[in-house]
RNA sequence: GCGAUCGUAGCUCAGUUGGUUAGAGCGCCGGUUUGUGGUACCGGAGGUCGGGGGUUCAAGACCCCUCGAUCGCCCCA
């Protein structure tokens, strides 16, 4: 049957139902609470010349040769699907001039493209939806866009079992004193880390302390932490975000092993985790980003920002239903389907999801419109030669129910003792 | 890139230590009850058992390869 259909490709999905429903309440949820903080709207294309992304990443191997969709057009140029939304932003931040708007608050949400192997709650294409602020260097940025993430995961229902965890990776003298020390101390250990471990010493040290094996647990527990590192700016940075989200009452956990893996990154990094989601915990997360628009070549723009994946917050927030019909009508026989058409159309135009039910067998089709579960469920047939139609309102009933049922009697007759 | 588990009708699954024309429930389609009715009855469509090769008198069941799915590792912007 399904031998000569093409398949869908690995890592991407169709999503219907239950699932879409809970997609669109999540991207829904957002555009409200976006509007309540006034993050202004933007779309950026899906698909940039390949440096956009390639050269805030540096020399990161792993990400750039292997991660990314990248493909050549037919002018011979090298092209990327966006494998994040916040170097596109910074693009568009800088050839359309939108500095002139500085400090800016921007969200977006949309589809996003990384080649990896799919498991649970990571996809090829995968949707977040993004949140930055542009061209602000205050602690104050960092705290609005908290309490915004903060805001958005209650107002998602999720908030409970999801933490805060929040680091700071200083400036970047503190970090690269850190980094130093880190080195020195995990080389110390060299033979006792796992070969992973023992691998990202050299290519990427910091990554180091979230290993998820377990001897490298104990040996990073013992590791220097970055408070020892941070230069009076970097520290008083962090107070004043702490100190902000206490006056805001977000709720956090300081996790001084959080990091990042990109030289970018300045100050604060921070991730709502979860344990509900197997191996990958991570709802939502950001931080600063202050060294990226330079790498863009764009004029040293500190900024913030977080993203997080649609897909895995729709599987936190639970079955939503779709919403139930307000009437179905049954046509019960074939004389009375355009009557039935009538009818629907008319309660459509007056704003009232309808659905018909006119095809298949016809001494079947009222079953079928009761299975639907409509508030009102409206049947049309003929008996005796006559047309006859029955209104039957369950509960909880619909709203404007009165104004209906006169409409449509209006048009057609109810005996008395059939009607409501 | 690596590993584990899995792959039978649209969906959920059953198919004994390999043995004759591959099943059920739900759904779908048609019909019956001349019916105010969601739950009853009858019938029907739909599967080359993911694909290819092999072992065997005989394979959905065993072996190999391949494709796909799920979960995990690596990576995580």
């Amino acid at each position: 049957m399904a031998n000569n259909t093409p398949q869908a490709v690995r890592g991407t999905q169709d999503i219907f139902g239950a699932d879409a429903e809970a997609f669109a309440f999540v991207v829904e949820t957002f555009e409200r609470v976006r509007k309540l903080y006034r993050f202004r709207r933007a779309e950026m294309p899906v698909f940039e010349k390949t440096e956009v992304f390639s050269r805030p990443l540096g020399e990161t191997t792993d990400v750039v040769s292997k991660e990314m969709y990248s493909f050549e057009d037919r002018g011979g140029e090298s092209l990327t699907l966006r494998p994040e939304f916040t170097a596109g932003i910074a693009r568009a931040y800088l050839t359309n001039g939108w500095q002139q708007h500085a400090p800016l608050k921007l969200a977006t949400h949309g589809p996003l493209f990384r080649y990896e192997r799919p498991q649970k709650g990571r996809y090829r294409q995968f949707h977040q939806i993004n949140a930055e602020i542009l061209g602000a260097g205050e602690p104050q940025a960092d705290v609005e866009l908290l309490a915004m993430a903060d805001q958005l995961l209650k107002e998602l229902g999720i908030d409970d079992g999801v933490t805060l965890q929040l680091n700071t990776l200083g400036d970047p003298e503190s970090r690269e004193a850190w980094r130093a020390a880190l080195v020195e101390y995990f080389s110390g250990h060299k033979d006792a880390l796992s070969e992973d471990s023992q691998e990202r010493l050299v290519k990427n040290p910091l990554r180091i302390l979230d290993s998820k094996d377990r001897g490298d647990m104990a040996i990073v527990a013992g590791a220097p932490a970055i408070d020892d590192f941070l230069t009076d700016e970097a520290r008083d940075f962090f107070a004043a975000v702490t100190s902000g989200l206490d006056a805001a009452g977000v709720q956090y956990e300081r996790n001084p092993r959080l990091v990042r893996g990109f030289d970018y990154y300045r100050h604060t990094a921070f991730e709502f985790v979860t344990d509900r989601l197997g191996a990958q915990g991570t709802v939502l997360g950001g931080g600063r980003y202050d060294g990226l628009i330079e790498t863009l070549g764009g004029p040293h723009t500190p900024s913030v920002g977080w993203a997080a994946g649609i897909e895995r917050l729709a599987m936190l927030v639970g079955e939503k239903g779709e919403s139930r019909v307000e009437i179905a009508i049954a046509a019960e026989s074939r004389d009375r389907e355009a009557d039935a058409a009538s009818a629907v159309a008319m309660f459509r135009r007056m704003g009232i999801s309808t659905e018909l039910f006119a095809s298949g067998s016809p001494r079947k089709r009222y079953d079928k419109a009761r299975k639907a579960e409509p508030g009102v469920l409206v049947s049309m047939d003929v008996r005796d030669g006559k047309d006859v139609q029955n209104w039957l309102v369950t509960l909880p009933e619909i709203d404007r129910q009165e104004e209906a049922f006169q409409a449509f009697l209006a048009r057609w007759d109810i005996p008395d003792d059939n009607s409501l």
